[in-house]
DNA sequence: CATCAGTTTGACCATTTGGTCAACAACACG
DNA sequence: CGTGTTGTTGACCAAATGGTCAAACTGATG
């Protein structure tokens, strides 16, 4: 149904200096707070130029989340029915938190589109991720009838992992200013710490 | 220390009524998406008049943020030493929860401001915030060695509590597109959530 | 009522910023 | 090498926005 776009070399190459440059900006100063200079000139281009690739500073940050919202599901996706309960979801709770370290920037692109009250997303959360939640509650809550897991809502089981592994990304200023950590010794830290957590509050 | 000002009745109502009009619109929009015109606007004002009483934007987003501190700390000072270490905790992560409930556009803006850096209260996290949670981690490192609490890093577990419990303010969007809750219907939810949740990691 | 500090605002300004455009440069390709 | 498509940019524009200011208004007080 969609046209071929044929991509030249150039374009290519342009659109994802775009995009990476926009990531940057966007999750350091916010939509607002970013402009199209900023952007551009991190991509090294002129701004006209720029423009030439997208036709708005909007379509760039639409562009930009609607890429990540897979991204972002993959990790809840991968949780397998089939296995051990605590194993699954702690294994879920580590892949969160190893995107936070090595993702921070996406997370906090999200984050700051959610706090604002996710006008460009509200409708692939209340689709895509309602659904993927909604399936992966009813396997969570089929682990807890067979009595394999701990009785714990669902969903909110779920709220919790993202709120404990996305705030290393997300409030990681604050964390350092109370941890001073070396580079970004913490994660082990708290890897351990969710771990742990996790296994004892679940374990039935 | 400080040089008494004088307060007229007209200053007092004029100053509060700024400060809520800039805290609904900052946590809605943002440092830079907050524009005069809308606090003015919604706090019944024109923007010369506004500027009378505070000499720019950034000083009324500062005022806010200072002014809330202190708030913000509040329910982890009342954390007792000398209390049952669970029931403690327990009590700490209702209080926090029940923050998010009653005050969502404090938790928004404090969230807006970690997540662009904190370029206004690094210093105060660094600082007071700092200084509580060494205070706060070596009662729960007591509690631990005692054998009254499950082995947990305590900054870890206070990062913990954090990140569940705004998440309810700061993700409020996301979670109710996921819910979609009747009213705050699901704050009871949650909170039944994270009471059995932290009893269940938290005993030894 | 007179006075004066305190309060309010319309008009205005400088800057920033998203976006346009015409002209020019580079490139692919027969 | 000629030609049409693709890529690039300096100059420019309109709107938004933080902030200023002189002038006018209001209210408390003697």
């Amino acid at each position: 149904m969609n046209k071929v776009r044929p991509q030249t070399r150039i374009q290519r190459k342009n659109t994802e200096a775009i995009l990476e440059a926009a990531l940057s900006v966007f999750s350091r100063a916010g939509f607002r707070g970013a402009t199209l200079d900023q952007i551009a000139r991190e991509a090294g281009l002129s701004k006209p130029n720029l423009l030439y690739y997208f036709p708005s500073k909007e379509a760039i940050h639409i562009e930009l989340l609607s890429g990540l919202m897979d991204v972002w599901l993959a990790p809840l996706h991968q949780m397998d029915e089939h296995g051990d309960p605590i194993e699954e979801i702690v294994a879920y709770v580590l892949r969160k938190l190893e995107m936070s370290r090595e993702l921070p920037n996406e997370s906090r692109l999200f984050a700051n589109e959610i706090v604002h009250g996710a006008p460009r997303i509200l409708d692939q959360i209340k689709g895509d991720l309602r659904a993927l939640v909604e399936e992966k509650a009813a396997v969570i809550q089929g682990w807890i009838d067979a009595g394999k897991l701990a009785p714990l809502e669902p969903r909110h089981l779920l709220f919790s992992i993202w709120a404990t592994t996305q705030h290393y990304a997300d409030f990681d200023v604050q964390v350092r200013g109370i941890l001073r950590p070396e580079a970004n010794a913490h994660f082990n830290d708290a890897a351990e710490f969710l771990e742990q957590f996790y296994r004892r509050a679940l374990r039935p």
